[in-house]
DNA sequence: CCTACCGATCGGTAGG
DNA sequence: CCTACCGATCGGTAGG
């Protein structure tokens, strides 16, 4: 049920050279001190929720004036928007970085979707993860515009589930209608961000198998089906 | 796979008369008009968020004046919480009613959850229903003090659910540990909240097919499971 | 990036 | 429940 393939290492805080699109003209990029920003942003977004986290706030925690995020960033709005589109894009890397790690293609549904799912849960959990929970948690807070160019990023990470879905539709691994499944699933992931707590229980391996024996039926020969039906009874 | 028990009916906005407990020090109770303040709160807070929605807005959408709010709770939090209690308090309401229809104690482990499961999706999609999602969405915006009491609510609700799924977990129709199991099942319905749309798409019965469908396996004699199992391969 | 500041908004209250 | 209001906070800006 394990994988074999490596994950690619979390690089949320790392340097992406050609992660972020040019600079808009909603913020500029003076160094390493707008990062600061986004990452006080992130946390106190994600802890206080986006209209109670206040810029001084902000600008305290990233050892600022008051004033000093309105140089890098237009406007509060335009500092949300960089953290949710910093996190999807850095989410939707690193999904991206796993599917085409060598041997996930030959292997089959079921461990691919454990990939997705593992990626997933650290994309969620794992450390510096404060940007991917804002953008799920305070998409009602960005204007329609925005909303709209970050759907798109959105539609890319959803999309690479579809085929792995399918395949387990087909297999009988997945019986749920594939779209629907794909939020359920999404939704079940997504939700541990509100009581996932890292430093007490279960570990990230424990929460994606308990997933896994969650969402799929095994899938092989009559005697397998048979003797996987007796052990999980006796249980 | 379809229950034969009938559910009890939404009473989101119905008079309970022992439903909420005797007045606090928070808040007055003086007929209906608190009751429109509380819709309109919920409503507001649900769509806009706590912080971003004003007690002006919520005033205006209930027909009052920018004060008048206070007149019938002390705060905002007080507001708030109300909400949420008499959400959770509902939703307690109407699944302890499921529970005890006649009829459902000697249904198969299976029919029950999907029960809890219908019943939860209406209490969070359902006509009025916004008291739950606002409790699901905002519970960081409560204090400290009022959200302890709120968990023992919701302590008891999910304590409901628990039987069921340890029914499953031991006839081997669910395999990922109950804890666990309950944290992603409830994720995967919450979640629900962020992109169902009554007017399009599936219906709540459809929901619920494809949650079952998702969660267990079927659970039979050698014989059902082989012909379950070519059903769906051949899908 | 800091200093100093403004205009608007918001939760809440006194008095009726 | 309305009227009239206050004190605090907050996003944002000018000028350096």
């Amino acid at each position: 049920m394990k994988p074999d393939v490596a994950l690619p290492p979390s690089d949320t805080t790392a340097k992406r050279p050609r992660g972020r699109p040019r600079k808009t003209v909603d913020e500029r990029d003076d160094g390493n001190r707008r990062q600061e920003l986004l990452l006080s942003a992130a946390k106190l977004f994600r802890r206080k929720g986006f209209a109670a986290a206040t810029t001084r706030d902000i600008a305290t925690a990233a050892g600022m004036q008051s004033g000093s995020p309105f140089y890098h960033f237009k406007s509060k709005d335009a500092l949300l928007y960089a953290v949710m589109e910093e996190g999807m894009r850095s989410a939707l890397d690193r999904l991206l970085a796993a599917t085409q790690m060598p041997g996930y293609a030959s292997q089959p549904a079921a461990a691919q979707l454990r990939v997705l799912v593992t990626v997933h849960f650290d994309v969620l959990l794992g450390p510096g993860s404060d940007f991917v929970p804002v953008m799920l948690y305070e998409a009602r807070s960005l204007p329609p515009r925005q909303h709209k160019t970050l759907g798109q990023l959105i539609a890319e990470y959803e999309a690479l589930w579809l085929p792995v879905l399918n395949a387990l539709h087909a297999s009988g691994e997945l019986r749920a209608p594939v779209r629907l499944a794909r939020l359920l699933i999404l939704g079940a992931l997504n939700w541990s961000v509100q009581w996932f707590d890292a430093k007490k229980g279960a570990s990230l391996q424990e929460l994606s198998d308990a997933a896994m024996d969650l969402f799929l039926r095994p899938c092989g020969t009559d005697q397998e089906l048979r003797s996987n039906f007796a052990r999980s009874s006796s249980n």
